[in-house]
DNA sequence: TTGAAAGCGGTACCAG
DNA sequence: CTGGTACCGCTTTCAA
């Protein structure tokens, strides 16, 4: 590498790969110092009227796009914030970042976003990557096994923390998700006050889903307080997609179990089994009821209307952008309560 | 604002506010140079074994993560790579952004993603708020209505620019997508091989999205040569979803004009559409066929199995990303072939 | 094998 | 109203 000075040439400006112009171009250009130029372009200070528009003008012409990583490293600022979730092409997770990225947009702030693939040893070494860019915050999502290393590394990293997704296990400066102990109340409540007593439960992965076990283990323990026993097939070597959700359906039913009520993991395991279940001719929801959890297929069905527990996700970004903006501008976090829960009903119980 | 130097306490590196090691901090704590240090964290020039140990448990003890920023202004290297989506929870998108996510995370390169809503005008400001971050590359979406200046700042940017998604007009060092236009024939083909001869095209929003645009073009003139007409019911002001899929095949059919082909801005506008023509017991596909485009609904669907246009779409993430980590390896970049399109059968046609 | 010095491109803080 | 100076925390370069 050669060491060679090369400051932009000014003739050069409009030349593709030309090299960025800094503050001490701008200022040659304007005839002022760069002081006076960093003044100008971030509003502060006062500037005459006459040096503001010649700077201004001077930056026009020269390109000038601001530095953030030097004015970052310089002011001890930073307008990242950084993200981990699960999973970006869950539409569960990106409708929330993507109410949240709106939010934050108007604020300023940049999204860094990365996903851990429920895996809390991705999980760390995304933290770890993010942060080494120092984001202004730092947004995790909970229900999954995040390792201690990563919690110790959250827990010392001096700018605010929030945590998404599971309000049962709160962490950081501010939680903002659904209960979902409260999910599995809600679900065993809906098919108690129909009368259903034989219940089943299909999912999968389980161990990676801290929430969906919540939701299981409200489910049950609500169910067992009527004395109704619970049925669980799940797989934790399948994917918690429509997929798995099929096959887990047609083994129950060929190894001669029916129910007369199944809550499914997700949204998408649920379709799945309301496709065994039709293949078999079984009536949904006269003969078994079906209920999902998330609300997202709603919008993508033609004729069944999934029943299913459902929420406002993208009010969940929402609020952690509006939260975050206020814990950024010095106010000490609120505590939030839990993303409210509703039963939206379908076609399927 | 205080001035007072405030070194991180070695004894307090475990409180949780504490301020970042630095590598001077962690030279302090092993009885080295910082220079030392910083070579034995990134692995380079010759250190003995005893000062490489003695650093590393030190880093480790001090909880060192390394300043991204500063490294990044001082080395004039960056490893983030920002991109610019029109919709971040748009399953098309985000697919492709967790495809290539995966592939960059691989490199050790951090995505800083950020959603332009389709619109020219916020693109502009994000590919503004991204540039100041100096990312090692930038990806942007074709198929919006570019800015002028946005399109200048990203020719000047001194750093690779990639293309995603429209095919048909390259841009940058590299685009990655299919071709629209061969989209538009392919679903032209489909119906003229079953003789179907009164064909609709149902849309929203067109003035937004170039790549739709070029579907129903190259669409349209396919059948022309035919000397088929198209009906086209298109609503500039609704959003391209289900709903307004639903709305105007309703107006459709209610005005009298029933077709025996309908040709789907994307596939959600198809289920809506769907649901429209199954309410006035219209049977798909004897009386009508029905093509979406994107393949994205089938896998949450029940028994309704959409027949669309479908692509890989992680494969152009991932094929992005392989592109990008050889372009920015210094290999000069390759021509990409236009994604490859199938017709996905289903039950619509 | 090690480390001192000189920036990278800004911003905070004062002095003029 | 304007600008000089001293860093921010790291890497590059080069000398010891």
């Amino acid at each position: 590498m050669k060491n060679e000075k090369d400051k932009i040439d000014l003739a050069d400006a409009n030349f593709p790969t030309a090299k960025h112009a800094t503050l001490a171009d701008v200022a040659r250009h304007a005839n002022v110092s760069a002081m006076t130029v960093s003044k100008v372009l971030r509003g502060v200070g006062s500037i005459s009227k006459d040096t503001r528009a010649r700077v201004k003008a001077s930056a026009e012409a020269l390109g000038y796009v601001t530095n953030g990583i030097a004015g970052a490293l310089s002011a001890k600022k930073n307008t990242t914030v950084g993200i981990v979730i699960p999973s970006i092409s869950d539409s569960v997770y990106s409708e929330i970042i993507s109410a949240l990225s709106d939010s934050l947009t108007e604020a300023g702030l940049t999204l860094l976003i990365s996903e851990s693939n429920f895996s809390g040893q991705i999980e760390e070494r995304q933290i770890r990557m993010i942060m080494s860019l120092r984001p202004a915050a730092l947004i995790v999502t909970g229900g999954i096994e995040r390792s201690i290393s990563a919690e110790k590394l959250l827990k010392r990293y001096p700018a605010p923390i929030l945590q998404l997704w599971d309000a049962d296990n709160p962490f950081g400066d501010a939680t903002i998700g659904p209960s979902h102990l409260q999910a599995g109340r809600i679900a065993a409540e809906h098919f108690l006050k129909s009368g259903l007593n034989k219940i089943a439960y299909v999912g999968a992965e389980l161990s990676k889903d801290i929430c969906a076990r919540l939701r299981l283990e409200a489910f049950r323990e609500r169910l067992a307080e009527e004395n109704i026993a619970l049925e669980c097939f799940v797989d934790e070597a399948s994917p918690r997609q429509a997929a798995s959700g099929e096959t887990l359906v047609n083994q129950m039913i060929s190894s001669g179990y029916k129910p007369n009520a199944i809550f499914f993991l997700n949204d998408s395991m649920a379709l799945g089994g309301l496709r065994a279940l039709l293949k078999y001719g079984i009536k949904v929801p006269d003969e078994v009821s079906v209920l999902g959890f998330n609300g997202t297929s709603r919008l993508n069905t033609v004729q069944t209307q999934l029943t299913t527990i459902s929420m406002d996700r993208r009010a969940i970004g929402t609020t952690a952008g509006v939260a975050l903006r206020a814990i950024l501008d010095g106010k000490k976090p609120e505590k939030i309560p839990p993303t409210k829960l509703h039963i939206l009903s379908g076609t399927t119980g």
